[in-house]
DNA sequence: CTCTTCTATTTAAACGTTTACATTTATATT
DNA sequence: AATATAAATGTAAACGTTTAAATAGAAGAG
């Protein structure tokens, strides 16, 4: 069933239905209502794809993860997928499980003209290709824009948020401050770790290389981590981590230890994920705009998408530091 | 850039530049080594839009998801995701969040032809919608199947998961026992449910109204509920949960009223999520074969696709219940 | 040298829409 | 009633592929 049938079952021209389908108000009324009947009759759908190859746009768009298995990207999504309906965009996922090959096969739909733009929470080809794609596509990557590359992006101050931390630990009389940072991530990771080194440095404190712990954003690295800071003469009495789950394996890690986290040794997570707020102690977290953040990629998407010579632009959004029993904080 | 440009640039038909595209032998040799250079110069992607209108297919499958906050689905999806890809599919993933005219706007897609099947983690349409859609359309339903609904679907036995825990408890001398369930999930909060039933009654204990309490999945509802069934008399020993949040919430609570649970109070989660392992106590759940569940549904919607009219298979998977410390377990 | 067979290539239709342009029909103006 | 204008509908091309069927060219058989 096309609209082929439709016009013969209607004694009309594919043009009129065609009219009917896309409220075209050059339609007479009695003629609109008697098509609509009939598209009714047969439960006739427009073929999307014929739709597309004569309009050239497909009214998709692709988001790109890294992983699913990350609580933090859920509302990052809804942002976007709310924004995007708006505008008439539906949203699909592709997640990379961070395989280049898989990154580069869903790229692909974009060339492939089969969505009309992409946004992108984490890439692993290189900036000169980034910036190449973002020349000729609708692009923006949110939260983690590669580093030199010449594209739109949204993302917080990822330095700032860590120096404030860490700063905030200093005033409050620590003088022996650990991080616990991941290695994949690069470019969120070395703001925040920059953050980290800046706030010793403007505090008068040496930086030294044995509180700052590189793995990966396992709960188990967590725990190892805290292990090997712990281990440092004086003992540090205060940890930043890159991750709530970081933080989470940090806490698990002390208490083992019978140390008092909050009190003993503070810990401070990142993201505000919802975990935080189940485990005794319940965890201090830098918390992401993360609605706004998917919410302002698509609108930076939607200026590609309406003219893909506008100029890139690069969104700095507010962070959140919350403070709760890991910190101290019996509220 | 289309084919017809790259036919020009090599003095060759369209169908030349096609077959060379498709690996069609029927090319010479000399020939091809011309066309792929040329395409390679002018880095030339053929469009999907027209190769899907002309050849029916897009090669791709939807995964229509429920909500992304659920760390369940991530190892759902890569099952789906490795199992497709071996056969040429790419995957493409959509979230409801819960509302039907998502999931209605979602499904649209396999009808206008924009992707050639569907496998659905959760609906909410009815079951002679989904029986009619199935008929017409691949479409596999994954964890969820909608009861009375005759389409394929993959699962475990969810009765048969809680009846063998509440037996085993029964075992163990429990003689109180509540049950914290969801209300959403249909098909597996249902199943559930009666296996909690089932083992009550077979072991000769009767079941009471206020050990089973109902509401949504969020760790609040966990505490909620164990409030709710530790105010019955006598006090319950044990508390069965439909999923590991729940579970989470219910010991949060425990704790905070000074019961050592695996002790006092044995609690079983359900989908043993990471979360289970980073909590103290350690949470034991119920797992289900994630991976598994995705790869059989794909094998399933795989048959659809090479014949709709194959009939349609219910498969269900194995469980396996993991003993941790909210069940004494101390290893 | 002719006829057959096989291989490589071209031609042209088809997939299902949308839309600029042309045409017809209805209505308003004189 | 004749003409101008507006509204409704039709015609046909276009989007970018794939692929049956037709054709050309080369090689082999007699």
């Amino acid at each position: 069933m096309n609209i082929k049938d439709i016009a013969k079952k209607c004694n009309l021209s594919v043009a009129t239905i065609s009219r009917v389908i896309n409220n075209d108000p050059k339609v007479a009324d009695s003629t609109r209502k008697k098509v609509l009947s009939v598209i009714d009759k047969y439960k006739f759908v427009p073929n999307i794809t014929g739709r597309s190859l004569r309009t050239q746009k497909s009214n998709k768009i692709l988001v790109l993860l890294p992983t699913m298995s990350n609580q933090f990207y859920s509302e990052i999504i809804q942002g976007i997928e709310e924004t995007a309906e708006e505008k008439g965009y539906a949203i699909l996922v592709a997640v990379t499980n961070l395989q280049e090959h898989q990154e580069i096969k869903y790229l692909h739909m974009l060339r492939m003209k089969h969505v009309d733009g992409c946004i992108s929470l984490f890439n692993t080809i290189d900036a000169d290709s980034i910036s190449s794609l973002a020349k000729t596509y609708p692009f923006v990557q949110c939260c983690e824009p590669t580093m030199g590359a010449d594209v739109s992006s949204v993302e917080i101050n990822n330095r700032q948020a860590v120096y404030d931390v860490v700063n905030q630990f200093i005033q409050k009389g620590h003088k022996t401050i650990g991080m616990i940072s991941g290695d994949y991530y690069k470019t969120s990771e070395l703001g925040r770790e920059t953050g980290y080194k800046e706030a010793l440095r403007d505090n008068g404190l040496v930086f030294e290389k044995s509180l700052l712990v590189k793995n990966f954003y396992r709960y188990e690295d967590g725990a190892i981590g805290a292990k090997k800071i712990m281990e440092h003469n004086p003992k540090p009495t205060a940890i930043v981590c890159a991750s709530d789950s970081l933080a989470l394996g940090a806490t698990s890690y002390l208490k083992s230890q019978g140390c008092t986290v909050g009190k003993d040794v503070c810990v401070m997570g990142f993201d505000n994920t919802a975990i935080t707020t189940y485990t005794s102690p319940t965890i201090s977290s830098i918390g992401q705009p993360r609605y706004d953040l998917g919410k302002e990629s698509f609108k930076l998407l939607y200026e590609k998408l309406e003219n893909i010579n506008s100029t890139n632009k690069k969104i700095i959004l507010p962070y959140q530091i919350i403070h709760r029993e890991s910190t101290g904080c019996t509220k």
